[in-house]
DNA sequence: GGTATTATTATACGCTTGAATAATAGCGAC
DNA sequence: GTCGCTATTATTCAAGCGTATAATAATACC
């Protein structure tokens, strides 16, 4: 009875891969076609390492929603350069990819449909919203501000919840159907579309 | 060893009812939590009276993703009255219950989720999602030649894009947060968006 | 009112699920 | 080297899954 050799991974370096194989099997299969065992074959270990490493599946899937938001939130957090630039870099980078195709929805939308029925993904997801909005609604104050138009929070408020419906909306359009729009299409719709909404140009 | 006594129900009564009670386990549950014995739970009936109905499990989910893609749109496609009343009600409509509350986004969700791993839910998705944008892109069409702005096709598809994302995210933001936004706070800031994207006042 | 039809219940079956347990292979310390 | 620790495998378990089947209660019909 010979067994399956195996290499011992160093520090953290399992838990990462068992959370990208979960979210991988998550965004083929859907959230019931992420079993233990279909993860541990992705991440190429035996089902029962999963509970080494975690408490339960669900708690795994937990922090592989954290990972999620964490992507999705992060590249267009850390936009730099000035106001104008930012602007235009935050609306870009999210609506291309990475951030915009068809694994990123489906992950998203598997887990937004558990918000609902778990407290820990919502409060998961709450944070990270509130995270997204706020990093445009400063973004938003910046730019006004750069271009004479300085805005109190009230008017920022009205326009972040505007921009960030607009772009999510056209980054959903995008990832279902990204085959629909040219390329740069939605891109250049959402430019168009900010300028017009806030008054100002944003590319010179 | 009696029986339940149970009530036979007419043509198409139970059917209906099954769907209805497969969505409410849905967006309570989640896909799987929706099993085919809390389904029959919540119609009221055994788990074997499914299969008299329906050819399998997820036959019967296919049923009830059309008939949830069926009250996303019909309400918004059937408006009446001149071209800015039927764009203001079609805007008023997609951003206030029934159509923006946290049951439909759980079930909206849900769907889009595994829209990427069944092609029976591509489908009817697809199908649904071009007929809501066409019938936006006819409303505004109509709009832009009673305002004096006739547009061509091009400039009309992208006009919908951009408000059909704008509606969307909108929708999504209130479904997910809705708590986060006062009475009436998004469909006036949709209302405002879209005037200044088309550049016309919707509201005499 | 008896009889045929069928919608519904009740029960059972084979499979998959997440989890628990015991055995063991890899690897660093000495 | 070999010893000790633990990450990993292998195996088992009870519960729950979708489905199949047979018995039966409700209704329509004559």
């Amino acid at each position: 009875m010979n067994r399956r050799s195996f290499y011992r991974a160093p520090e953290g370096e399992r838990r990462q891969e068992l959370i990208e194989a979960t979210l991988d099997c998550i965004s083929e299969f859907g959230l019931k076609g992420a079993t233990v065992r279909q993860i541990a074959v992705r991440a190429g270990v035996t089902a029962g390492l999963v509970r080494h490493y975690f408490e339960s599946k669900d708690q795994m899937v937990a922090e592989a929603y954290r990972a999620v938001i964490a992507s999705l939130t992060e590249k267009a957090k850390n936009v730099e350069g000035d106001p104008a630039t930012r602007l235009k870099d935050f609306i870009a980078i999210n609506l291309t990819e990475p951030v915009a195709d068809s694994r990123s929805i489906s992950l998203w939308a598997a887990f937004i449909s558990q918000v609902r029925v778990d407290p820990v993904l919502a409060e998961i997801h709450r944070d990270g919203y509130l995270a997204f909005r706020n990093a445009l609604q400063e973004l938003l104050g910046d730019f006004l501000a750069a271009n004479g138009r300085p805005a109190g929070p009230e008017e920022c408020r009205r326009y972040a919840i505007a921009i960030n419906g607009l772009v999510d909306g056209l980054w959903i359009e995008g990832c279902l159907a990204g085959d629909l729009f040219r390329e740069g299409e939605l891109v250049s719709i959402a430019m168009a579309s900010v300028e017009a909404l806030l008054g100002l140009r944003i590319e010179k």
